[in-house]
This record gives C-alpha cells, sequence and structure tokens, in this order.
DNA sequence: ACAACAAGATTTGTATACAATCATCATTCG
DNA sequence: CGAATGATGATTGTATACAAATCTTGTTGT
C-alpha cells in the first residue's frame, strides 16, 4: 500500500494545523502569555499563526469546553479563569477518578496476561510507559525537574489508556490540564512530584492487584494536592491561574 | 434598540443553528437513532437540517469531545460506542464528583446565607431547582415517569452551578451525558429512581450542611448505580450502547 | 482465482466572501 | 447636564469554492 511515512509520527511532521494551533494556544494561557480576561479574536491569532480563520474558529470551540475560554455568540472569546478554591475540589475527584482508573488498568492487566499474550495495543503503550517512567528517572537524576511536569502528565494519561477506557481518559485529561494551569501559575512549583511512587503504581498494575494499585494512586494524587495546598495556602484566595 | 423577541428564550424560537443539530444529533445518538458505528458524513447532515456544512462540522467537533462520535482526520466520523465494562467505573466516578459537587453547594450556599443576601444568580438557580423538584413530584404523582430522566438530569446539573464551579459542572455533564446514553438503550429502565431523595439533598444544601449533603448525594448516585448494574447484570456483557 | 496496483469517487480540511449581530460612540432630546 | 437613541465599526456566524487525503472499485499480471 505504500503508507505515508507519517503514520505512527503525528507529532513530528506537521501535526494538522488545527490540533498544533490548539496546543500553542492551551500553552499560552497555561503558561501565562495570554492572561485571564484577555480578549481573543479569531482574525488576530489567524494573522498570527499564517492560517485562515476554520481552523483558529475550531480550536477556539475546542478550548471552550476545555474551560480555558469563554465565548458569547457574536460577543467574542476571552481567556477564562480558574478561581482558587476549585483546586482542592479538583483533586478530590481527580483522586477518585485515578484510583478508579489505577484499578481498571490493573483488572485489565490481569485479563491480558490470564488470556495468554497481551495484543499489541497494549504492549505499545505498556513500552511507552516505561520509556516515560525511564526519562522521569533521568530527569531527576540530572536534576532537569522542569521536564517532570509534562511527563507527569503523559504518565497519568497513559495508565488511563492502559485501561482502555475513552470516557475515563477524556475525564482524567480535562482535569489534568486544569491542574496543571493552577500548578504553572507558580514558576518555582515545578519540583519533582514524588516520581518514584510512579514505579510502585505500575508495579501494582503489571501485577494486576487492583486494589493496590488504586490505593497507591490515590495516596499519590493526594500527596500532590497537600503539596499544593501547602504552597499557596499562604497566598490567602489570590487567584493563581488569573 | 428594539431588541430581537428570542432574547431570554434561547430555546423556542431559533436557539443558534449550532447548538440545535449538537443536541439533535446527540439525542438521536442517546436515543439509538444513531447506532454506534454507523457513519455520519458532514454533507449528509447538512442537508437534513437544511444547513451548511460548517456548523455541522462544529457540532460533529464538539460531539467528538463529549465522546459520542469518533473521527479520523479525512477518513470521517462514526457513532461512537461504550463498552459495558465501563458503567460501573463512570458511577463510581460521579459519585465522588457529586459528593464534591454536592458539598461545595452546601458550602456556597452557607456563605451566601452568612454574608447578607444571596445575590441573584444564585436565587435563579435555587428557583429554578425549586420548579424542578416541583415537576419532578407532579410527574411522579401523575405516572408520568417518562419525564424523569430529563428532569433528573437538570436537577444535578442545577445542583452543580449552586455550587458555580464551571470545571466541575463541565465534567459532570460528560459523564451524566454518559451514563443517559448507557440507561437510554434500556426503554423500559426508565424508572423514579427515588427522587424522593432529591428533597433531602436540596434540604441539606440549603442548611449548608456539606457533610450531609456530601454522604446524602454518594448515596443516592450509588444507589442509581445498584439499580443499574442489577438491571443489566443478567445480560451478561452485551454492549447496551452499542 | 487471487493479490498487487492504479484511477476515480467520496469525504474531509482549508480558504475566502458575505450576512447577522453586538459593542461603542456621537448625537439629540428632555 | 444626563439619558435614551441612532449610526458606525468590529467580530462572529454561515455559506460556498477549492485543495488534500482516503476509500472503493475495476483492472491486470501471475
Amino acid at each position: 500500500m505504500e503508507r505515508s511515512p507519517a503514520q505512527h509520527l503525528p507529532d513530528k511532521t506537521e501535526p494538522a494545523p488545527k490540533q498544533r494551533i490548539q496546543d500553542e494556544i492551551r500553552r499560552d494561557i497555561i503558561f501565562g502569555v495570554l492572561p485571564s480576561g484577555s480578549r481573543v479574536t479569531e482574525a488576530a491569532l489567524a494573522s498570527k499563526y499564517g492560517i485562515s480563520r476554520v481552523p483558529v474558529r475550531e480550536a477556539l470551540r475546542a478550548l471552550e469546553m476545555e474551560g480555558f475560554v469563554e465565548s458569547k455568540p457574536y460577543a467574542g472569546s476571552t481567556v477564562a479563569a480558574i478561581p482558587f478554591d476549585e483546586a482542592e475540589d479538583l483533586f478530590a475527584v481527580r483522586e477518585a477518578l485515578e484510583a478508579v482508573i489505577a484499578r481498571r488498568a490493573a483488572r485489565r492487566a490481569a485479563a491480558q496476561f490470564a488470556a495468554g499474550r497481551p495484543d499489541d495495543g497494549w504492549w505499545g503503550i505498556r513500552k511507552e510507559i516505561a520509556q516515560i517512567l525511564h526519562d522521569g528517572d533521568e530527569a531527576v537524576a540530572a536534576d532537569l525537574q522542569e521536564r517532570l511536569p509534562e511527563l507527569n502528565i503523559r504518565f497519568h494519561l497513559a495508565i488511563a489508556e492502559l485501561g482502555s477506557s475513552t470516557s475515563l481518559t477524556a475525564l482524567l485529561r480535562q482535569i489534568a490540564r486544569k491542574i496543571e494551569w493552577l500548578y504553572a501559575a507558580d514558576v518555582k512549583s515545578r519540583g519533582k512530584h514524588s516520581w518514584s511512587e510512579h514505579w510502585a503504581i505500575m508495579a501494582a498494575i503489571d501485577a494486576g492487584n487492583a486494589d493496590d494499585a488504586g490505593t497507591l494512586m490515590a495516596a499519590h494524587v493526594n500527596e500532590s494536592r497537600v503539596g499544593y495546598v501547602s504552597r499557596f495556602r499562604s497566598e490567602d484566595s489570590d487567584s493563581p491561574a488569573g
């Protein structure tokens, strides 16, 4: 068939203009380049990225559903804001969600090995996780902790994919990006949130131990939450993503 | 100015073509008019609803993010399917999510009353909930239980809005629609899932009792889950939304 | 008969043009 | 002088046209 060379490398060559600018805008929002409340017009973004208004429009709509921008009909779009008091609630929901995800991943791992050999899709994700864990260890050893947030999100999302539940993966993606937004408001907050715990979680999943996986994951997320609130609690109710 | 008569009645006259067909398509998916796996092309939907491809396109993208359709670049969109084994996980996440939401609503209610008089936005939602509760009681009394699912979703979403957390509301909307999809697969499943419990939850929120509100809500969702699994457990692993 | 291959058709992705609506500001009337 | 009002500009919503990519189908060679 002689497929296109960009088959399983959708992020290297040209990841489709729409997705590209969507990630770009979200990144600018998360890292404060586009502050909360600022207006984002389709025409301005279109000319900025050298493309038409249609892809920009779709990207804005997607970001609206993700909660990063708010738009009213015929009135335009503005960058949203996360009130500070939502942070703890988001962490609480994430803890429950990730516990369910970890349990599911463990159950599926056990089922895969019980049925003989796991299928290729499972192994593909499993190998990606191994790579992520390795890269994280390397980053910790080299004191390049600014790489950890990205690797951290990728790890958690990969665990979700290992459970092969598109619904739960989508939910986690939504929550994780919001929490990343809250974190990014403080530049010096990007420490190693106990990267080593990831290994234990992965081991429990590999062993097919759903209870341990869920418990470890919940504790892991909870520790992340404690780290967050202890850092921001002193700054009163100032909006971190504003 | 002589405003358009469709000012605060966005659902009666012409609720914007895009939103309209988006809801229409989702409804057709939820109730099986568009079965899982069937192809949905932009051109067909455009001609069906007598509009252009652009609004159809945006609606499909939104539904893709909601998880109702899957689409690959240049390949088209197909109606998605919820594997049966995701149902219990969705209920588990929803239980945790709604408990957090109820607690938040109770905290906010207490704060509103503590600060003198609640603002108009809060009262608007509160009055809407009163109406929903009333309509639900009427439907139960008149044995018109087919109206309860819609009222049920509206109640739970209104509680989320009472807590004024856009993030949590968006998450609940995503989960609730998925669960509605699972429910709708069985036509005779639309019973009164203990509507009276809603009154107790609302009372706890009004009293500002976060612990009670969260506990009652969790129990309420859990009961719904039990009702679901007891109904579908016998049908083995048949995909209910397929 | 079957597989590899290529051309046509179908469908999505993008660009441009136009219509509908809202925000702003000058104007005018009380 | 203030507030309602009407015109103007800016921005989004929609429609149409074209380009890019994929899927299907017919063909051909073994």
